[in-house]
DNA sequence: TCTTGACTGAGAGCAACTCTCAAGAGTTAA
DNA sequence: TTAACTCTTGAGAGTTGCTCTCAGTCAAGA
């Protein structure tokens, strides 16, 4: 059993945007101690798993809490548990390219301001530059 | 010459974002018709594509203006916009990372509920079924 | 006993959109 | 030429998903 606490730093979610996933019914049952304190099962940190991957991917929390309720209600409702997630994978499968055509970009700009700064060193240094010339 | 219009369909971004992001003051010194329109030249393309980048990333908006604004002061702030550029990629990288992982975990799902579905309807149209054994 | 450190829910605040709307200008159709 | 239609504009309201603050409860330790 774990608190919340030790549930935000396992999962690495804050402890605010789990109650406020709790609260928003993302978690089924979870068991609460005689002070009323969460008290988070194996089987719930399962939960947390799946909704933060489907928040990762920019689910919207309407849309996940759909899928757990489905999930509650029990095996008929596979089909649509299984349509969503294959559209959630081919949605994070279109973030990965979109990630990757951006990650082209910083590349190309580091390498830019890196060139930039090199011939900026050079400049500094090179006891030609004294002499003023317009040389390339 | 680009209206918004025609920057929000090329670049994949809706027109009330580019207002608010113009407002905002991440799009320098967009020109204006006689009529006030905004006109985006091909220079300020490359402006919405940066800022389209950051923000992909998780930028905020403020330290976007940040970047834009080093941009606009000049090559004294080559250094500072290219410490900016580096950390950013880093941070794609290990957003690149956790999609990976989180991808993993869509995977597992998707088989698992189809592995579900096929044994369901194996269920369903083998005659065996016929005569409700136990047998595994 | 007093303090310290969780944990609680309620609710305010915030970022980044997202949408609605009225006003104004150009374009076309009757 | 007047009406209808389209596009753009800014202002501002509304939405989502947190994020933070706060007052209150409880248990354990000095």
């Amino acid at each position: 059993m774990y608190t919340i606490k030790e549930v935000a730093k396992l999962m690495d979610v804050s402890e605010h945007t789990l109650r406020f996933w709790a609260k928003s019914g993302l978690f089924p049952n979870i068991k609460r101690n005689e002070n009323n304190i969460r008290q988070f099962s194996e089987h719930d940190l399962g939960w947390v798993k799946i909704v933060k991957c489907l928040r990762s991917v920019g689910t919207d929390n309407k849309s996940i809490k759909r899928y757990v309720d489905l999930c509650l209600i029990g095996d008929s409702t596979i089909p649509e548990r299984y349509g969503i997630i294959k559209a959630t994978r081919i949605k994070a499968l279109q973030q990965m390219e979109e990630l990757k055509k951006q990650l082209e970009l910083l590349d190309y700009k580091e390498n830019y301001y890196e060139e930039l700064i090199k011939n900026n060193e050079i400049d500094k240094y090179n006891p030609v530059n004294d002499l003023q010339t317009s040389a390339v």
